[in-house]
This record gives structure tokens, C-alpha cells and sequence, in this order.
DNA sequence: ATGGACGTTGCAGAGAGTGCAACCGACCTG
DNA sequence: CAGGTCGGTTGCACTCTCTGCAACGTCCAT
């Protein structure tokens, strides 16, 4: 809509892949050098990007600052986080919070495993979307077309034999999440990993965020993992119920 | 430099502290509604904010993919982390490693301590700039001029009793660590909370990032903690090392 | 020296962004 | 249910801002 902001804004996800000189960004923005010197020089007033000792810019440090405060202020992430801890210290593995917005499913809170194998994720870091139980779980709420449309649109990375291998499975995997209420990845990201995941809704029932164990099958079989279920459940069920309001919860004085 | 974009980013920062509704963006950045409007609109093109259910913008997903993905980037968090790891797996604390960048000193990693007691930080998360140990030993290694400068501006929140009261107890602080070669916090941000920690130097010998170890009183004390500055310093030399080029680390093919 | 690569600056022209005013729809209220 | 208010949205004309160009500076390698 607007062409300035726009052009600078795509500088961004081009710095994400690695620094990049000026030369570099104005080819890749197909504009004039001055013009993106221009757009680096007010996204460097504002932090945005960073211009390293060798004059190449990357992405900088305000831009992380802010991430981190947009996570903070996700109220659902506070109201799960204890719950979260508690059904960690429960079972030991890790627990992960996650939500959807727009074509993105991001980790938004995480408790890590107790146990010494642990399972490579990052808050912040957009989750495999085809396989991942909490995306599944997420996914599987949205209205019918536009889960069609975006079952269309997306890449089915093999990771394992068993990940999802293409829409329709995608599509159909996603039907039966919707029946059961919750979801599982069985091996279908990591050979060796394994996810249950249940949903969280709000007042509406709409889901608004999924939670999910996972653990390395050197640590418990997909069976043992599966008889968690009942556990993550209700786990689940509590913060929808603090999330919607049913629950009161202690008011706090401003 | 140019209007447009600075309007435009200066409406994340603002969303940062809450959701707000479009008359509220324009207000604050004393812009016209249709004006506010268009930017938004561009902005949310991009993923950067996201319309909630209630109509209000706040900060959205793709801006904390794209953070998350800055940080992986920076190959001083990459060399520095298996050190960090390994250095955790021997002293049980609390591990970070920080970088300064233009005002802020930001926590770019985290190996959580083993102890049941636990300090909260998060990685991402902009460090308390006077008090905390990394902080320190960053700002230390500044040009004097930029470090007198910034010392001026910054404000000195009192966390505890002992912590850095204002710019010239600051600056003292500051020259002993330089001289010195590390630096601690002794409860100066949480009353019950030690660090140490070292600086990590690039082929040019100035301070690219800082590392510390942490630890709650409960657990050691401040001597015990200090008995470990040896082997921390020798951490952060051996990174220092690697990053530099002085260690030979295994080539990988292109 | 000399050429090239890269970042930077000043300028004039034009295209993009701006504010205005009117519109729309939702929500209250009398 | 008419009338008011409030918030978001749209079309338009004006003009201010951004753009690309060309020239310049600097550094490096030849």
C-alpha cells in the first residue's frame, strides 16, 4: 500500500538470510543505491538494522527488543506459563506453547525437558507446519476454506517417512485433529521425536493457542507418551478456562 | 531520513507497550487517521503487526520469526555455544552470553542452570544495563567518549540497595573492570543474585560479546561463585580464540 | 598512476503520500 | 426507531517527499 515503507520493510527479511552490503540491497530491491541507502539509513535510525565493522548491515538489536516485548505482552502466554511449569515438573518433558497468526505458527513459551536428550526448538521460531502436533492442533480450527486454501499453498518437507506427505493427507489428518481434539507427531519432524498436543480455547471456542509434550522415543515410547494425553488435556483445558474467564482468577489491583 | 518509513516504524515500538486501535496510532504519531491507516496496512502486508479479534493492532508473528532468526545468525552466538554448554555441564549455573549494540546490551544465549533455583532472563531481552556483570563488561571496552556519553544518558534504577547509583560510580566501575579483565554483580540487580563474568575479544582484541555465569545465593556464595572466574575467563578466552581465528576450527566445505 | 568498486551527496522532476471531507456501519441513547 | 456518536474506510486534489541520475570521494588492487 504504501511503496517507502514497503520497500524498507522488505530489507528485512533479506538481512535475516545474512548481512548484505548496500550494492546487494538495491539489486535485490530493484532500486536505485541512493534510494536504499535511504531506507538503511532510517532503518538504522531506528535500530532496525545494524551496520557491522565491515560496513555490511544485518539486522539489529531493537528489532529483537521488540520481538521479545510483542511476546511478553501475549496475555495468553502469562495466564499458560504456570500451568505450563507445573505440568513440566509432572512429566519431566518438554512443554511447548504455541499460537497461529496468519500463516505462521510460532513457539511462544517453552519448558524444557528435565530429561538430558532434549529436542531442539526456539521461542520465536516458526514450527514445521505440516507435521508439528501444536500446528496441526491450530490449524485444524480454521474455517473450512482457508484451511483448503493454506493446506494448498504450503511445502510438505519429507523430514522423516512419516511426515505429512501432501495436502489431502494434510487436509484429512487435519479433519480427524478437529474430531478428537488434539493431535499427535509421531516421528514426523524427527525420526526419533514424538508430540501430543492439545488445544486451548477462549471464551468463543475458538482455539487460540495449542500446547503439546514431546519427547525422544529413548526416553519413552509413542505408547508411554500417549498415556500423557489425559494429563496435557486437562492441563489445556484449565487455561482455556482461566483464558476465557470461567475461572476467576485473582484480580489484581491497578 | 525518510518520513514515511520513520513514521512507519516508529508505530512498532508504540504497539510494543500494548495493542491500540487506529485513532491511537494516529495520535501518537500526530499523523491524520487515513495516514496511520495506509501505514498499518503496509505494515500488516508484511506481518509486522497483526489486527486482533477486537480490531486493535499489536506486534505480529513474522516480527519475531524474523528476530529469531537474527539471532541465529550471529556466528559469534554459534562458536560461543557449545563452550557454554560445556562450561554449564561443570558449574551447574546459569550461563549468558551478551552482546552491546548501539545502547543496548542484549542476552544472545542461555544455558539454564541445573538448580532448581532459577534466574529469570530471557533471551532477547534487553539486560539491566548498569548493574548486570555482561553489561559491564561490555560498556568498558567503549571509546571513552562514547562510554562517558552513555553513562550521561542512562537512567540508574535503584534495584537493590547495592545497586550502581548513578554516571561517575558507574565510570569508576566501569575503568576497574577494564583494568581488571572481568566483572561481577554482587545482588546489584537482584538482591539474592552473584555473577561473573568475562569478556570475549575479536582478532582486533576489542570486546564483541561478554559471557557470565550467575547464581543465587542459596545455592553458593558470592566467594564460591568468585572461586570460578578463573575457569570462566578461560571460557571466554578459548571462544575468544575460535572467533578470532586463532584456533583452527574445522573447515567446512562450501 | 590508473582503473574499478563501493558508498555518498545535491538536485530537479514526478510520482507517491498526505490530509480533507464524505461515507459507512455499529453501537448507544432518548 | 430516529438521531447521535464513534471508529474505520474511501476517493480525490494538492503538494511534499521520495526517486533516480550523475558526479564525487575514497579505498583498494593492478
Amino acid at each position: 500500500m504504501s511503496q517507502t515503507v514497503d520497500r524498507a520493510l522488505s530489507i528485512l527479511p533479506l538481512l535475516a538470510e545474512g548481512p548484505a552490503d548496500l550494492g546487494q540491497v538495491a539489486d535485490r530491491l530493484g532500486v536505485h543505491k541512493s534510494t536504499a541507502l535511504r531506507l538503511l539509513r532510517t532503518l538504522h535510525e531506528h535500530g532496525m538494522v545494524y551496520r557491522q565493522s565491515d560496513q555490511r548491515y544485518r539486522l539489529g538489536a531493537r528489532l529483537i527488543a521488540l520481538a521479545q516485548e510483542a511476546m511478553e505482552n501475549l496475555d495468553i502466554r502469562e495466564i499458560a506459563h504456570p500451568h505450563l511449569v507445573r505440568l513440566n515438573e509432572q512429566v519431566g518433558h518438554t512443554v511447548h506453547l504455541a499460537v497461529y497468526e496468519e500463516e505462521d505458527v510460532l513457539y511462544i513459551d517453552k519448558v524444557e525437558s528435565r530429561y538430558p536428550v532434549r529436542m531442539y526448538s526456539r521461542i520465536g521460531k516458526p514450527v514445521a507446519i505440516t507435521v508439528a502436533a501444536v500446528a496441526k492442533q491450530l490449524l485444524a480450527d480454521l474455517p473450512e476454506a482457508e484451511r483448503r486454501a493454506l493446506a494448498d499453498k504450503l511445502d510438505y518437507p519429507l523430514y522423516t517417512a512419516r511426515s505429512t506427505p501432501n495436502a489431502p493427507a494434510f487436509l484429512k489428518e487435519l479433519e480427524r485433529v478437529r474430531e478428537q481434539g488434539w493431535a499427535t507427531d509421531l516421528g514426523g519432524h524427527e525420526e526419533s521425536i514424538n508430540c501430543v498436543a492439545a488445544p486451548i480455547r477462549g471464551a468463543d471456542g475458538r482455539v487460540v493457542a495449542a500446547m503439546s509434550v514431546s519427547a525422544p522415543n529413548v526416553v519413552v515410547t509413542a505408547d508411554e507418551l500417549l498415556t500423557l494425553l489425559p494429563l496435557v488435556r486437562r492441563t489445556a483445558e484449565t487455561i482455556s478456562g482461566e483464558y476465557s474467564g470461567r475461572t476467576p482468577v485473582k484480580e489484581v489491583t491497578p
